[in-house]
Order: structure tokens, then C-alpha cells, then sequence
DNA sequence: AATATTGTGTTGCATTTGCAACATTTTTTA
DNA sequence: TAAAAAATGTTGCAAATGCAACACAATATT
């Protein structure tokens, strides 16, 4: 995964953070990292973890993402423009926000690091898209078991394994993939009745071939 | 909705689309308009429309999205990096390859036009973090109703009225939406019933407050 | 212009799903 | 460490959904 200081040195990064207007700000948990506004604020977690969630009108919360170290998230890549999305942290955490409009100001085309900043940035929002994209496959499958397993064989392929590790809870699993928890639970007893997979807290072992 | 080349002059453009092995290619209709390559390609649509979809190993066609002129799609944002992906001409199209590699290569930091270039190409991937992020939306809504709904509001507001004209057929829009193509049309008819919509072709009015 | 293909629209039925309402366990917070 | 809050896990039931199998209309193709 791309990093959006990587090949930057100490010096350059301080730098192109100034000219970014780059503050550092520190939450603790369960606390809204980010509130709307019109600049364009990108935000990079430095330390812990936060959840970009969006509140339904019915009163359903849908997990966007789980953002951990080096991830970003922001006004342009994150639909939170509006006063229902909302950014959480859900472990104390350290944030550094910057100007997106910024990046392009014509103060630091005369500074030649900004171009590998660029090209970091260019690179996390591809890896952006592709994430986003393996999450439309999931949602796109019609069933819960569909969903789950096509669910596990991507954090399989990611992992590398067999035996995956759920970087969720099994409630927020259930909003990840949009269904109900109680018929997620149920469709996983189906599936390991059938010795499809077994379950052991958050590692779930797959016993289908794919 | 930014273009790649806003801002750049012919000759830049030339000069750039030279120097990132750019090949111009026209395609029939119904014809696989991208073929798997260990190339990290970005195509760019400058004539007629494609689509991007993934056969499921079940059958089922996810239709991820569809490409008008000016828009792109690669590897590195269309997670085509597997041989189930296809992009499909669906009219007669003209299409211009490049090497998305090539866009940060030594030769062409030398280019001051690139900047612009560069700059264009993440706005352009921050549209599509937007347009996935909203797909994902719909998608995680639960019943058809409630992604109908959704999707009918998202189109609303990007076309700013409320009789909205669905871009797609309504057998793509099902595909779009991750449902049953029947069980849709039941839902609509039961929309219209509730005189929350009607349908004129692909003209929707929409008759609910939101 | 005739034929083939694709899209539209409907319905019955079996299955899947969401929801509510629980009990229990685990984690967090005071 | 006690109390509160959140997560896990289960079940019955009503409602929603997918699927198959149609008929018909509209487009494309030859």
C-alpha cells in the first residue's frame, strides 16, 4: 500500500505540510474526527483507527470504510460533503489534515518534491478506487452467502490464506456487507452445517475451493 | 466533470500522448474493447460508450459502470487486473490507450505541461472515488424499494429535477442496482400504485419529498 | 422485408430475508 | 471491580425477493 509521504524526505514532508496548511490534531475515541465544511480538507490518520460511516434516513448506518495508519480520507474522495456522513474515531487517535486545493497552489509547483507527493496521492486514490470496486463486487451479489462468500475469497486473495482473519466485528461485518446481522449469523451456521468453513472468534477457515 | 486534457494545449497533448506510448484505436460495436495485459493501460473514451462489467462465476454480469466520452478506465482503476473483467463496446467507439506508468517516468518530469496533465488525472480519480462511493450507497441499502429510492435521489440531484431520464435500460438498471430484473418492475409498479413516481419511458417523475 | 435477437412487462411459488425480541457473553467505563 | 454498554448468538414469523416461465414489443441483422 502506497504511503503519502513515501520517497519524501523529513525536511521536503515539513515543507509541502506548511505549504499544505497541515494541522495535527488528537482525538480520543468514539469522537467525530471530521466536521463538513466547504474547504477541501484531506485528512491522513497518523495513529489509531477511524470509520467513515453514513446515517440513513431510515436510521441504518452504513460503514463506508475503516481507515487505519497512513489512510486518508477527505471531501473529494469520500462523498462527506453532506451533513450525514460522518468521520469516527474508534480508537484514540492522531489526524493531520491539509488543503486538497492546495496541493496544486502555484507556490509549491517551484517545489520539486510535491511531484512525488503527486504521484503518492495519484497512487493511494487508484488503490482507493480498487477497493472500492472489490466492495461494488460483494454488494453486487444477490444472496447473503453470495455476499460472504465472495466477501471471504477477496480478504483470502488479500491475506494471501485460507484462514482469514475478519478485520471487523461481526456486527460491523453485517453493515459492511449491507445485511442483517441476525441472517448473516444464520447463513454462517448454514454454512458451516455444511463444512464449508468453521469459525474460531475472527478467523474463519475456508474449506471450498475457488 | 474534469477532462484529461483541460488546460493543455494541442502540441502539449501531442507531446504527452507521445511520450506515454499512447495508441488511438476505433472498435465496433459489441467488440471486447480491452484486453489483459501485465501493462498497467489506462483507456480513455473519446468516442461512443463502453462498459465495464464482471462475469460472476455463478453467471451473473455485474454491470460496474459505464464509460461516455472523456472518461477512463485500466487496470489500475477498474480492477480489469483479471481475465472475468471485460470492457465492452456498446457503440461503435474510438479509444486511446496509455501507459500509466509511464505518466510519472524521468523523461517526462522535464514537461512542464505534465503537471497539468497529472493534476487532471486525480481529479478525475477523485470523481470516480465519488461515483463508487455513491454506488456503494445504493448498494448497501437493503430492500429494492430503498435502493430505487436512493438511486432515483442520486440521479435527481446530479441532473437537478425531479423527472429524471435513467441512463441506462431498465434490464442494466437492475444489474446496476444488484437486484432481480422482475422483482424491480414489481417494485416500480408498486411505486406508481403509491403515486410516489411515474414512468414515461425512461422519463421518471419523482412525487416525493426529499 | 423477413428473421433473429434483445428488451419489456407480468405472475405464481418456493425460498430467503429482515425484523423483533430475546438470553448470554464480552468489553468498556465510571 | 461493579455497573453499563456493546457485541454475540438464536428463533419465529411476516414480508420481500429471486427464479422460472411466460407473452409481447422493440431493435438489429441479414
Amino acid at each position: 500500500m502506497t504511503q503519502l509521504f513515501e520517497n519524501i524526505n523529513e525536511e521536503d514532508k515539513k515543507s509541502i505540510l506548511f505549504s499544505l496548511n497541515a494541522i495535527v490534531s488528537t482525538f480520543p475515541s468514539n469522537t467525530q474526527v471530521y466536521h463538513y465544511s466547504n474547504d477541501n480538507v484531506i485528512g491522513v490518520v497518523d495513529e489509531g483507527i477511524v470509520q467513515i460511516i453514513r446515517n440513513d434516513y431510515n436510521g441504518d448506518r452504513v460503514l463506508i470504510e475503516e481507515l487505519k495508519k497512513n489512510q486518508i480520507f477527505g471531501s473529494h474522495i469520500s462523498s462527506i460533503t453532506s451533513l450525514d456522513f460522518e468521520v469516527i474515531s474508534i480508537s484514540p487517535c492522531k489526524i493531520t489534515f491539509f488543503d486538497f486545493d492546495a496541493v496544486y497552489s502555484k507556490q509549491l509547483k517551484e517545489n520539486k518534491a510535491i511531484i512525488q507527493f503527486q504521484e503518492n496521492l495519484l497512487k493511494i486514490m487508484s488503490d482507493i478506487i480498487l477497493k472500492r470496486n472489490s466492495r461494488i463486487q460483494v454488494l453486487c451479489q444477490k444472496t447473503i452467502r453470495e455476499r460472504l462468500l465472495e466477501y471471504f475469497k477477496m480478504v483470502s486473495k488479500q491475506q494471501m490464506s485460507k484462514n482469514i482473519t475478519i478485520p471487523f466485528n461481526y456486527t460491523e461485518l453485517a453493515d459492511y456487507l449491507g445485511i442483517n446481522r441476525s441472517a448473516m449469523y444464520r447463513e454462517l451456521n448454514n454454512l458451516k452445517a455444511e463444512k464449508q468453513i468453521s469459525i474460531k472468534k475472527k478467523i474463519i477457515s475456508l474449506y471450498f475451493y475457488f
